[in-house]
RNA sequence: GCCGCGUUCGUCUAGGGGCCUAGGACGCCUCCCUUUCACGGAGGUAGCACGGGUUCGAAUCCCGUACGCGGUACCA
């Protein structure tokens, strides 16, 4: 049986995607599919200004690749059909009359700088917070004022109007939210809401109201930056005769820097915004999901590792906390490494392959060509070594270089670390007793070396870092005589006497 | 300014009157493992914003203060 619960993700595609909107998909979706419900993506384009043609495919991937499946919507289709608030244009200015024609809303001709010397007025005689509302519209040009013949003239000769709402002069709007609990406010905060704007277009208002209404969405799980608007919507659902969805209003996702995350303040400390960013990067989506679901919400026991259909089955929004959360980019790197680590070989590699694609420019040809000379088992043995080792798909492209091609020029840092006086004898010694070893293998390689310190009367340590850095050119990185035993006898040679010319010391 | 919402370790949070000497996770620190680097394991560090009530008893309930955030458009 199917469920009646169905939520909507309504973004405005003014722009990239935004990480607060996916979380905000997020809970939506666990939501609907916990209930067995219905996720309806809706394309909120009623701002001509601000409309950016290319951000509904970034919402429509981005989704995707964060593994919200979209039930209905502008691609997938459904019964709401068209679920672009600009192709639904006609739904909105009849119901607005419908609303004008009850006597709770009216036709205002104001033109914007009338209303803009209206507030100065009111500013300049002691009101800081001036409104179009009960008061002030007595005094404004609109069909409450004006006589019905010349209302009546000036719609007919196409003049160009807007839609308001007739918002009660003192009444206690109240509703609850399913997380915030009881909210009310006063009627005579708000001011007359424009629903209808001059260019024939919605305002967000009205649009979500008829849509959530139209597409009989059950619950409105938004952000709390609607908190403050909600009681109109409350009043467009009253004075519609319909009941209104339930309300959630979710915490804000904060930044570091204190306000909610936006461009400016997130990513001067290295917090991506978009989510674009995060597909590009080196991020795995089960980690940013994760991650994101943590934020605002937890399971009510010790977990901190959820699958998606954990998350489905266990979500529930009495759980989700009240106070704005701060974006914790250490712990999102926590989470990355622990599902980049349980990657398997295969599907590292092919992480790795459009890694590759994508960053072919900042790599070395080299490295490339080569890498792809091998079979797939040679490098996801290869990969295999070092999923411990790295942190993410973006080290491991750096790190597994000179497994496949010799190191360049060494680093000054690095040699100042690793390659100490008398590293050079103990370099050329090693190289002396491995030269005729055949077969060349991890075990005897490693013997070989224990060997050496032995007598020297030194730590396997002493001789493994400059080891390290003449073969791999990096002070850290994968059991060098597994290392040794992959590149092969000839190429270790050739390294090792390389590095002997080069480093003197 | 006004309205609304919020406030437990640095951060994400558990907690719904006695089980709290406030638990977990990230971070940070120490130790163990590894004669490298990591991974891993074991510990440690640190918090109920403040002031009043209510109660035998309050992190938990009520009021106030402070602070933070959001809103205050013909933007969403």
């Amino acid at each position: 049986m199917k469920s009646n619960i169905r939520v909507r993700f309504a973004p405005s595609p003014t722009g990239m995607l935004h990480i607060g909107g996916l979380r905000t998909a997020l809970f939506n979706y666990l939501f609907a599919k916990h209930h067995g419900g219905t996720f309806i993506l809706r394309i909120e384009d009623t701002d001509q200004n601000r409309y950016v043609d290319t951000a509904e495919k970034d919402i429509t991937t981005s989704l995707e690749w964060a593994g919200l499946t979209v039930d209905e919507g502008p691609v997938q289709g459904g019964p709401c059909a068209p679920y672009r608030q600009s192709e639904r244009s006609a739904l909105y200015r009849k119901y607005a009359e419908q609303l004008v024609e009850a006597g709770h809303a009216y036709f205002a001709f104001d033109t914007t700088d009338e209303i803009e010397a209206m507030r100065e007025r009111l500013i300049k005689s002691g009101n800081p917070s001036p409104k179009y509302d009960a008061i002030t519209r007595q005094s404004m040009k609109n069909s409450l004022t004006l006589p019905q013949e010349e209302v009546k003239r000036r719609l007919e000769a196409g003049e160009e109007h807007v839609i308001r709402l007739k918002v009660p002069r003192r009444d206690t709007i109240k509703f609850d939210d399913l997380i915030r609990g009881t909210v009310s406010f006063d009627s005579g905060m708000l001011d007359d809401q424009v629903l209808m704007k001059s260019d024939g277009l919605p305002t967000y208002h009205l649009a979500n109201v008829v849509d959530d209404h139209t597409m009989e969405v059950s619950h409105v799980i938004r952000g709390e930056e609607w908190l403050s608007s909600a009681p109109k919507h409350i009043l467009l659902y009253q004075y519609f005769g319909w009941t209104p969805p339930v309300m959630a209003h979710l915490p804000l996702i904060m930044s570091p820097a204190g306000g909610k995350l936006s461009k400016r303040n997130a990513e001067e400390l290295g917090i991506p915004v978009n989510v674009r960013d995060y597909v590009k990067g080196f991020y795995e989506p089960e980690a940013l999901i994760n991650f994101l679901a943590f934020l605002g919400w937890n399971p009510g026991d010790d977990r901190e590792m959820m699958t998606m259909d954990q998350l489905i089955s266990e979500f529930s929004l009495e759980r989700v906390s009240k106070a704005g959360a701060v974006f914790n980019m250490k712990k999102l790197l926590w989470y990355n490494e622990q599902y980049f680590r349980a990657r398997t070989p295969e599907q590292l590699l092919s992480s790795l392959k459009d890694w590759i694609v994508r960053h072919k420019d900042d790599l070395d040809d080299a490295f490339i060509t080569t890498f792809l000379s091998h079979t797939d088992a040679e490098n996801a043995a290869v990969l295999g070594i070092m999923t411990d080792r790295v942190s993410g798909i973006h080290e491991m492209a750096d790190n597994i270089q000179y497994f496949y091609v010799a190191p360049g020029a060494f680093k000054p840092e690095d040699v100042a670390k690793a390659w100490k006086p008398g590293s050079s004898e103990l370099v050329a010694a090693y190289v002396e007793r491995v030269a005729g070893m055949d077969p060349f293998e991890a075990q005897p390689l490693h013997d070989a070396l224990h060997a050496l310190a032995t007598e020297k009367g030194l730590g396997l340590g002493k001789l493994m870092q400059p080891l390290r850095l003449a073969l791999t050119g990096k002070t850290f990185g994968p059991d060098l005589f597994e290392f040794l035993a992959r590149i092969g006898k000839e190429e270790s040679l050739e390294r090792l006497s390389k590095a002997l010319k080069e480093l003197v010391a």
